[in-house]
RNA sequence: GCCGGUGUGGUGGAAUGGUAGACACAGGAGACUUAAAAUCUCCCGGUAGCAAUACUGUACCGGUUCGAGUCCGGUCACCGGCACCA
């Protein structure tokens, strides 16, 4: 019989849909519990993406072993159906974006069906389908609630292309992430999430969980704690200068001080300030730069001096210049900083374009030519007063210490995470379940009026003034206070794409429940997710909103753990032929439904899988892919001439067990390149020594988890399925014996002061003197060691035999 | 600039400090075939040599070690993230 793949995988597919051998039953005590997640794909028009079957693919195979394994295993798949490229199709065909999200995720969900994944499908969720974002609204009115929302007008990132306003972390080199348009700031009145308010849990509970380092450190570098202290100079005029810093033990070195442009104190100084023409000048120029534009003339210092007030140095009572420029940001710290030219290179570049002196405090650099900043032992402070001969370790609690007693200021940490900008203008996207009334204000919507429905819209574009399309609709938008009763008016801006995602883990747990968002039993049972792999890109955004709302859950008593995911890892990209990104512009995107039509959905696992290091970046090769479909042929034949007896053979013993053992272990480290290439090892012995239908049921259940498919069939053909059941329904996965991993002979290599002369065969475990004496019969070792004395020999157990030797 | 990562044959990539190049792709030679495809067998880092073999080789320079792709110090290149965060 031929193997035909087509045939075989529609055959098993069905099965596995109609008899669903992979359904997750809740709270089985009999056995241990493992989830399995990997992101939910946003349902776009072009389809399901290699790039989405390289991590789909690799947690099906974990998931899949993982079931052999015994565990009540929850492998689940949705869709984060919100966002503007639906919205755009919707405009351009004038087609409901509900119609195109049903249709597209229809073509995902049988693109995904045809590579054999083991979802559960009874658990499928959708962003977008009412019953699931009536629990997206839920949560956001409990945050409301707790004061974690709230609306603030500030500058925000204003898509000039897209109309929208975007999240900083949406603004890629100063241009919109999604279509490339200008970026500028505009004022604009936004619904915020506190998540400052969890920076620091954010931060510490990394400790507790098993992510890869990288993620950890780009989390952590996001969030950018610093232990700085807040203290305060006097200006002139009597205002306090409160600035924050990290070096206070370089206060004696300040010779100036910079005020942001933003800052308010400024509008109050008008009249005090003689040169405020040419102040005010500088501030309206430096508005109409964008923040990038801000950043990239980074190296250049501008500013305008403050005619007319003047700072004082709490600790010597100099008096310091006092000057705007924009190097100093509104939205980090004070506004406000101190210069201290010779421990701070920015500084040491705005005194010397302004003529400022420099004073050296940390002796150790040359601050004639850059500013000296090390914050270790190599600095001794110098014309500081009472730090005077301290290193700056020391220096900079003393002079916490002294500040804090003086009462000039306190320790103070601050973050780089800002608040997160939480409505969009856009139709598709959560309604914002809030109702603003002028008596009483913003005030939420009682919950058994949730799910607050979309409504139906003529037109889903966004009005001229920025506004979202919901504000047209005033029949909609028109409606009584749930407080007073009196006339209010709806929210008409929605919530960002991420709001979804935040925390669909915990709806995959309990995906039917009308009453809560997931019930205590469900939750306490599956969570946390055991591993999630997904994107780098999504390290700051998606992983940490989540594990934001998470914590939330956790204070509000919804969910048991603090953290929502135990596990992370991540997957590289797969790149075009050459090396180059896939896009739809270069033309070069491979869509794996057409490998699925010409090698199989099997070869297509195998592939994605064998293609390289899982972490890393791999590059597609069309021509590569027979390689995995001709070890499916391979493993074929071997089935087909395998010997009629449920015997396992000698000859296989050690091959098989070896197999087990690498393929285990590779598995749970995600090595799924090398378990494969251990697979092809196995099947090529194998064809050599011969195989019995014993011998095959070892090395079929191996590979079950990486080609279901062909497994599942050859299975049957062996008989095993009349014996035991379908593949898909074994809990057993094969188990090695160490001391049958080792064949009864090694090869160990021989080397003469540590080179390779040749190798040698011996039985496993001899001792050293047998490995010596046998080695000595090697010729090139006779020639290596002639007329020299053997001073030392190295012997590492089955390896290797290395002969030090030194002439006589 | 700061923080990560990576650098190994023609290609994708393997190697708990222990025979570098597993496993594949491409290529070459041969078998089968009327022929092609498919399949099977062998070869396949470089230099020299008919060969046995010798030397050399994991970005570069140095070190530790009996032994280094792997560990340490320094340099270069590329990729990703952040970027005036005081």
């Amino acid at each position: 019989m031929k193997y035909d793949f087509n045939a075989i995988e529609k055959k098993w597919q069905a099965k596995w849909l109609e008899e669903k051998p992979f359904t997750a039953v809740t709270g089985d005590k009999t056995r241990e519990k493992f989830y399995g997640l990997i992101e939910f794909p946003y349902p776009s028009a072009q389809g399901l993406h290699v790039g989405h079957a390289r991590p789909f693919t690799a947690m099906d195979i974990i998931c899949r072993k993982k079931r052999m394994q015994g565990y009540n295993v929850l492998f689940p798949m949705g869709y984060d159906a919100f966002g503007l490229p639906t919205e755009n199709f919707a405009i351009k065909n004038k087609i409901h974006p509900a119609k195109v999200t049903h249709d597209n995720v229809s073509n995902f969900r049988s693109q995904l069906q045809a590579l054999g994944y083991s979802f559960d499908w009874d658990r499928e969720v959708n962003t977008t389908d009412p019953s699931y974002y009536k629990w997206t609204q839920w949560i956001f009115l409990q945050m409301f609630k707790k004061g974690l929302a709230y609306k603030a007008s500030m500058p925000v990132n204003w898509c000039t292309s897209c109309k929208i306003v975007l999240a900083n972390e949406e603004v890629v080199e100063g241009v919109c992430e999604r279509c490339g348009g200008e970026v500028i700031r505009k004022e604009k009145s936004q619904w915020m999430l506190a998540i400052t308010k969890y920076a620091d849990r954010l931060i510490d509970d990394l400790d507790e969980v098993d992510f890869i380092n990288r993620v950890k450190i780009q989390q952590r570098n996001w969030i950018g704690r610093s232990e700085g202290t807040e203290l305060d100079f006097t200006a002139t005029n009597g205002d306090k200068l409160t600035v924050y810093t990290t070096r206070c033990d370089t206060l004696f070195g300040v010779t100036y001080m910079v005020i942001s442009p933003e800052h308010p104190y400024l509008d109050q100084w008008k009249d005090q300030l003689k040169n405020w023409d040419e102040v005010q000048a500088y501030r309206e120029e430096a508005a109409r730069k964008s923040d990038f534009e801000r950043g990239e003339l980074n190296k250049d210092k501008t500013g305008v001096r403050l005619d007319g007030i003047e700072a004082i140095n709490p600790a010597s009572g100099e008096h310091v210049p006092l000057f705007v420029s924009d190097y100093v940001l509104m939205g980090y710290g004070t506004g406000l900083v101190m210069g201290v030219p010779g421990h701070d290179q920015r500084d040491w570049e705005f005194a010397t374009k302004f003529g400022l002196p420099i004073i050296e405090v940390v002796k150790g650099g040359d601050i004639t030519k850059e500013a000296f900043t090390l914050k270790d032992d190599t600095g001794i402070m110098v014309n500081s007063g009472f730090l005077n001969g301290m290193t700056v370790k020391q220096a900079i609690p003393a002079m916490k210490e002294w500040v804090t007693k003086e009462g000039l200021g306190h320790p103070k940490t601050n973050f780089k995470l800002r608040d997160w900008v939480f409505s969009r203008q856009r139709y598709w996207g959560e309604p914002i379940p809030l109702v603003n009334c002028e008596k009483c204000g913003w005030v939420a919507l009682p919950e058994e009026q949730l799910p607050l429905l979309l409504p139906e819209v003529d037109s889903y574009e966004v009005t001229d003034t920025g506004e979202s399309p919901l504000s047209k609709m005033t029949d909609w938008v028109n409606t009584t206070c749930p407080c007073c009763g009196g006339p209010a008016q709806r929210e008409t801006d929605t919530m960002p794409q991420w709001a979804g995602s935040s925390w669909y883990f915990l709806r995959y747990m309990d995906p039917h429940n009308d009453q809560e968002l997931v019930s205590k039993e469900a939750v306490d049972y599956w969570g946390p997710v055991d591993w999630y792999n997904g994107g780098m890109e999504h390290t700051t955004l998606h992983l940490l909103y989540s594990r934001f709302w998470h914590k939330f859950l956790y204070d509000i008593g919804v969910v048991s753990t603090k953290e929502p995911y135990a596990k992370r890892t991540s997957h590289g990209m797969i790149l075009g032929e050459g090396g180059i990104k896939m896009s739809k512009s270069r033309g070069n995107v491979v869509n794996p439904t057409d490998v699925i039509a010409e090698y199989g959905a099997d070869t297509m696992r195998l592939y994605i899988m064998f293609v390289g290091d899982f972490e890393q970046a791999a590059v597609w090769s069309t021509e590569a892919v027979k390689g995995s479909k001709r070890f499916i042929d391979r493993v074929w034949n071997l089935a087909e001439q395998a010997k009629d007896t449920y015997e396992e053979t000698e000859a296989n013993q050690v091959i098989l067990h070896k197999t087990i053992k690498k393929v285990t272990s590779d598995v749970d480290d995600l090595k799924l390149n090398t378990a494969i290439a251990a697979l092809m090892t196995a099947v090529n012995e194998m064809t050599a020594n011969g195989a019995t239908r014993g011998d095959m049921r070892t090395l079929l259940l191996l590979l079950s988890p990486f080609a279901p498919h062909v497994v599942e069939e050859l299975w049957e053909m062996l008989g095993f399925a009349a014996k035991e059941g379908k593949m898909a329904c074994q809990s057993q996965w094969p188990v090695y014996d160490e001391a049958k991993t080792v064949a009864s002979t090694v090869e160990m290599a021989v080397q003469v002061n540590g080179k390779l002369k040749g190798s040698i065969k011996m039985p496993t475990d001899s001792a050293e003197e047998a490995v010596v004496a046998e080695a000595l019969k090697v010729e090139k070792v006779q020639k290596a060691t002639e007329g020299m004395k053997i001073v030392k020999t190295i012997h590492v157990k089955n390896r290797l035999v290395n002969l030090i030797v030194k002439p006589l």
